[in-house]
DNA sequence: AGCACGCCGACT
DNA sequence: GTCGGCGTGCTC
C-alpha cells in the first residue's frame, strides 16, 4: 500500500529569501512521513547533500514532475526526531533572522550539530577532580541567599524575568547559578549555562558536574562532531537536563527551560563575528521569553547596555558586594611620566616583584601587545616598515625572527637595509610581550616565566595548557596579553602588574573606555584570591577616570564617568548602532559604492529618526589588499526598517558586484 | 553560501 | 604550452 508522495518546502542555508520544493517518497512500510520542523538532507545544485529545514508539507500527485518550472528532486534523508527544529527554537530562529535582517536559511544552521565547519577532532578536555565540592552546595551567604530566593520564586512562578547579577570576582556568582539550576531541575525544568569558551576550564566543568552528575553535558571546542551529536541527541531525548557551553550552547534542544545563565555577560565573545552576526546574550533573552524562563546575567563589570536596562527597570539588579574569604587587593597607580624605565618596569613594580618572588608567590604581568617591537624604524630617515597589503606597521618578532603583520599575517624577513634610504641601522621601538619576557628573564634569572599570547598559543590546547601549568604553580611569572585576565583561578598569585594601563584608552572605538575598565578590573581581581594581594597599574594618565575607577574596583564610579559621554555622543546604551562595512579591490569603486549606499540610507531611514554617519574610511583603510569604508547607523530600526534594509542590501549587492558589503547590528566594535 | 564554468597572466 | 586567479551564474 503505497503512500502519497509529499511536496515539501525546505529552507536551505543560502543567502536567499526563497524556499525550495522537494519530493518525498515515504518508505515501504509507510511509517515515515516528513513534517514541518524536520531536518532533511537534499541534493542542491551541484552539491549532493545539503541540510535543510522543512517548513511546509502537502500532498503530491506522484505524476507531478515539476513545480514552478523546476524539476523536483527527492529528499534523500530525513533525520530523527532529535533533530527537529520546532516551537521555541523555530521562534528563536525567526527572531534572529528578522532582528539581524538575514534570510532564515542563514540562521538555521546554528540549530543543528555538528557546528558548521567543524572537523572531527579527538582532543578532550581533561577532567581534573575539583577540590572536594560538597554536592549539596556550600552554605550561602546572606546576599547570595537573597538573590537565590528571588530567582527561585520566579522559576516557581514560571515567570519570564531577567536578573543582572552584579558581583566581583570571587563573590560566589557560580554558587548562585548552581543553586537556582538545582531548584529548576527539581521542578522538572531544564537549564542552559552559557559562558565564554575561555572560561570553560576543567575546574569549572568538574564543579558543575560534581553538582549535577550525568544530568549535565558540556559543549566545547574539544568535542568531535560525533560527540557533539551525542550531546545534542541526549538533550533532545531529555536524558540531559543542563547544557553548559559557549554561545552556541544556547541552541541546544532542551524541552522545558527554566533557567538560562549568561555568565560574564559583558564578554564580547557572545557576539558572533561571522554570519549570522547575532548576540547570544540578546538571543538568550528571547529564548528565555519563549520558555517563561529566568535569565541570569552575571558579571563583575556589567556591559553598559545591560546595566542601562537594569537601571531602566527592565532587569532586576542584584549585587553580591563582598568577595568571599578575602578582600579585593589594593591597587597602586604608578605615574610613569618622566620616569626613565628602559625595561618597562618602574621601581615600585620591580620592588613588588622582588618581594613576591622572595615570598614564593606568583606574579601576573599584563601587557597588551604581542611581539618584540611594534615598529621597525630606520634610524637614519625614519621610515617605518609597513605591510604591503595593509598600510600598517609590521611588528618585529624575535622568535622566529621576522616582521609580521598582525592583521593579515603577512610575514617578511627582517630587512638588512632600509628600503627607503639604504641605511643599515634600525630602531625597534614600542615593546611587546616578547620583549617583556626577555627583560624579565634578565631581571630575575632564576624565575620561571610563562608567556601567554597569540604566538605561544598557536597549537591546539596550548592555551589551556599554559594556564593549567601556571595554576599548578610550575612557573613564578605569567606574562601576556589580555588572555592573562581570563580563564583559570590562580590561588598562588599575590601580585598583578599592568605595564601600561592606559594602553587601550586611545583606541578609536566608542567602547575603548568600557573595555579598558573591564580588562583592568578583571586582571586586578586575579591578585590575592587567597590571602593578601597587591596590584600595580603603571600609566602615563594617572588621573584618567577609567584608571582611577578600576584601581578602586569601583564600577559605579566608572558608570558615572562613562554614561554622560555616551549620552552626549548618541552611542549605546542610549542609541543602538548598526555598522555597514564595504570593501573591495579598487578604492574608487568602493568609495563610490559607499556614497551610493549612504545616500539610500539617508533618504529612507533619516525620516524614521535614524542618523546615518559616513561613509568614512575604516579605521584600517586597507587590509589584505582591500580598501575599506564604513557607514554607521544610529538609532533603533523598526521591523519595517529592517525589512527595507534587507532588500536594499540585496539590490545593492547585485548592483555592485565587486564590492563586499557586510552589515552588523549591535556591533561589538566599530573598527 | 558553495560550486563550476570560463576567460586572461606568470610559470612548473 | 597549462596552472590558477576571481568574475558570474545558478541552485527546487
Amino acid at each position: 500500500m503505497s503512500q502519497n508522495h509529499q511536496l515539501v518546502e525546505v529552507v536551505l542555508p543560502v543567502p536567499l529569501e526563497s524556499t525550495f520544493s522537494y519530493r518525498f517518497i515515504p518508505g515501504e512500510e509507510g511509517g515515515t512521513l516528513v513534517s514541518s520542523g524536520d531536518l532533511v538532507a537534499v541534493p542542491f545544485g551541484r552539491r549532493k547533500k545539503v541540510l535543510g529545514l522543512v517548513l511546509n508539507v502537502s500532498d503530491l500527485d506522484p505524476e507531478t514532475k515539476k513545480v514552478d518550472g523546476f524539476v523536483l528532486k527527492n529528499i534523500t534523508r530525513v533525520f530523527g526526531p532529535e533533530y527537529r527544529i520546532q516551537d521555541d527554537r523555530l521562534k528563536l530562529a525567526r527572531w534572529i533572522a528578522s532582528f539581524y535582517a538575514l534570510p532564515l536559511g542563514q540562521v538555521v544552521p546554528l540549530f543543528h550539530p555538528p557546528a558548521p565547519g567543524t572537523k572531527a577532532r579527538a582532543s578532550k578536555i581533561k577532567t581534573i577532580p575539583y577540590p572536594k565540592v560538597d554536592a549539596d552546595g556550600l552554605i550561602l551567604t546572606d546576599s547570595q541567599r537573597a538573590v537565590v530566593e528571588t530567582a527561585n520564586q520566579w522559576v516557581r512562578d514560571k515567570k519570564y524575568a531577567t536578573m543582572m547579577l552584579h558581583g566581583v570576582t570571587g563573590s560566589g556568582k557560580t554558587e548562585v547559578y548552581l543553586t537556582v539550576i538545582k531548584q529548576a531541575l527539581e521542578l522538572g525544568r531544564d537549564a542552559l549555562f552559557l559562558l565564554p569558551e575561555i572560561a570553560l576550564t576543567p575546574q569549572t566543568l568538574s564543579r558543575i558536574q560534581a553538582r549535577f552528575g550525568d544530568q549535565v553535558a558540556a559543549i566545547h571546542s574539544g568535542l568531535s562532531a560525533g560527540q557533539r551529536c551525542r550531546v545534542h541527541e541526549a538533550a533532545a531525548r531529555g536524558e540531559i537536563k543542563v547544557v553548559v557551553g559557549p554561545r552556541s550552547a544556547l541552541f541546544a534542544p532542551l524541552k522545558n527551560i527554566g533557567v538560562i545563565v549568561v555568565d560574564e555577560e559583558h564578554e564580547n565573545s557572545y557576539k558572533q563575528d561571522e554570519i549570522p552576526r547575532y548576540h547570544a546574550r540578546h538571543a538568550a533573552l528571547i529564548r528565555g521569553r519563549e520558555n517563561k524562563a529566568v535569565v541570569l546575567l552575571g558579571s563583575a563589570t556589567p556591559d553598559l547596555e545591560s546595566m542601562h536596562n537594569a537601571i531602566r527597570g527592565l532587569y532586576t539588579h542584584q549585587s553580591l558586594p563582598e568577595r568571599l574569604g578575602g578582600q579585593l587587593p589594593p591597587v597602586e597607580i604608578v605615574d610613569m611620566r618622566g620616569v626613565a624605565v628602559p625595561d618597562g618596569f618602574s621601581p615600585v613594580l620591580r620592588d613588588a616583584m622582588d618581594d613576591t618572588l622572595a615570598a614564593g608567590k606568583q606574579i601576573i604581568l599584563y601587557f597588551n601587545r604581542r611581539g618584540f617591537a611594534r615598529m621597525w624604524q630606520c634610524r637614519d630617515c625614519g621610515e617605518v616598515v609597513e605591510c604591503p597589503r595593509c598600510d600598517i606597521g609590521l611588528t618585529y618578532h624575535l622568535r622566529p625572527r621576522r616582521l609580521l603583520c598582525h592583521y593579515c599575517d603577512h610575514t617578511i624577513n627582517v630587512p638588512e637595509k632600509c628600503p627607503a634610504c639604504g641605511a643599515a641601522d634600525f630602531l625597534p621601538s614600542g615593546g611587546g610581550t616578547e620583549k617583556v619576557e626577555l627583560n624579565l628573564q634578565a631581571l630575575f634569572p632564576d624565575a620561571r616565566i610563562l608567556r601567554l599570547d597569540h604566538d605561544t598559543t598557536r597549537r591546539r590546547g596550548s592555551h589551556q595548557n599554559i594556564l593549567a601549568s601556571f595554576a599548578r604553580q610550575e612557573a613564578d611569572i605569567l606574562v601576556g596579553t589580555q588572555m592573562v585576565a581570563k580563564g583559570h583561578h590562580f590561588p598562588g598569585v599575590s601580585l598583578v602588574g599592568v605595564l601600561s594601563a592606559d594602553h587601550g584608552l586611545g583606541l578609536p572605538d566608542f567602547r575603548a573606555s568600557e573595555r579598558s575598565f573591564q580588562l583592568l578590573t578583571q586582571v586586578a581581581g586575579r591578585s590575592g584570591r587567597t590571602g593578601a594581594g597587591r596590584v600595580v597599574f603603571q600609566t602615563y594618565q594617572p588621573e584618567h577616570p577609567v584608571i582611577v575607577a578600576a584601581a578602586r574596583h569601583d564600577y559605579g564610579e566608572f558608570l558615572e564617568s562613562e554614561l554622560p559621554v555616551r549620552k552626549a555622543l548618541g552611542y549605546p546604551p542610549y542609541r543602538r548602532l548598526m555598522r555597514l562595512g564595504l570593501s573591495g579591490r579598487t578604492q574608487a569603486v568602493v568609495q563610490e559604492a559607499a556614497d551610493q549606499l549612504a545616500r539610500a540610507m539617508r533618504t529612507h531611514l533619516e525620516p524614521c529618526g535614524i542618523t546615518v554617519m559616513g561613509p568614512a574610511p575604516a579605521v584600517f583603510p586597507r587590509l589584505n589588499d582591500r580598501y575599506r569604508f564604513q557607514i554607521l547607523l544610529k538609532g533603533t530600526l523598526n521591523p519595517d526598517n529592517r525589512q527595507w534594509l534587507k532588500e536594499c542590501l540585496k539590490n545593492f549587492k547585485d548592483a555592485y558586484r565587486k564590492v563586499d558589503v557586510l552589515h552588523d547590528f549591535d556591533p561589538v566594535s566599530i573598527y
